[in-house]
DNA sequence: TAGCGATGTGTAATAATATAACATATTGTT
DNA sequence: AACAATATGTTATATTATTACACATCGCTA
């Protein structure tokens, strides 16, 4: 568990940190690229960072409602879309919902292990993973653009 | 390329006996388990094999509708679902759409190389992808039930 | 071979997820 | 203050998938 590639955090943690942290380093990445973390941006990032579990698009609708008069679809996805555009958010296909991105501040690939008991998605960037891929694409003659690894089953916690 | 754990098929090939073993290996695969390949279901299976992209429900939904007045969604999703537990399709999440399972007739892992280009989709099981996955769960202490492996990129004849 | 339970299909309605198109507002710059 | 660029509001609709219940068919067995 001190392979410098898992980056996935400890199972307790002080998840209130977690958030602020989650939203500083965001802060940091956009003013770095004069993109604009709009106060209704930070508002959804905030929202799905609320938990480590994937949250739905229309799940953000619902908790912005009160907060906006009544919100519509566009809103949130709009949103969504600029806070993937900037790897602060990743998108997980296989539950048609959104994780806030464990590393925001710097480029990687990442593979996500989606508990199907608790719904905690625990983010990680194994290298040997990514190798692995690379080499089977080259046999296929194939130049990989996007990769999307989704494991289900299990956490430990779960087990 | 000579590599066993690549069954990917060549590029050229005479795709009407290619879905004919399809169909045969499907029929094998079911009678050997008494599950019913109806009608339905095979032509779905048929429809499914026409091309080696990923084919959408509706799309499957509007090729069934001339052949049996008006089909409604629960036929394809449920010849599908059938399909899919019996391993003879699998369903590609990226991208909503479902693709022929080109070794239906083992168990397997699979990758799915997905050419934003053409849409052809390669179904590869590579070892060597699996293991490290399953190094990199154990390091988390994840235990794994279904692996979600899809690329996105070029194939080679696209490039 | 008639009757029965299990399985499969038809049908209508609706839920869940996502986007298009256009209007308005805000921001940053001249 | 005027303007262009960007962001948000709003309405409508597209796409993907499921629920619920009625009816049909299959395979067994009494």
């Amino acid at each position: 568990m001190t392979d410098p590639s898992i980056h996935a955090r400890p199972v307790k943690h002080n998840h209130a940190r977690c958030v602020r942290d989650a939203l500083d380093i965001a802060e940091q990445v956009c003013a770095r690229r004069a993109a604009r973390l709009t106060k209704l941006r930070r508002r959804v990032l905030e929202l799905v960072w609320r938990s480590h579990k994937a949250i739905k698009a229309y799940e953000i609708l619902d908790q912005l409602a009160p907060e906006i008069g009544v919100a519509q679809p566009p809103t949130v996805y709009r949103a969504l879309e600029f806070l993937m555009a900037h790897g602060l958010v990743h998108r997980v296909d296989s539950l048609n919902a959104f994780v806030g991105c464990a590393d925001a501040a710097h480029r990687h690939d990442a593979q996500f292990f989606i508990c199907d008991s608790c719904g905690t998605v625990s983010e990680i960037d194994d290298v040997t993973i990514g190798q692995a891929v690379s080499r089977g694409a080259k046999r296929l003659g194939f130049e990989v653009e996007r990769r999307m690894i989704e494991l289900h089953g299990r956490c430990g916690v779960c087990q």
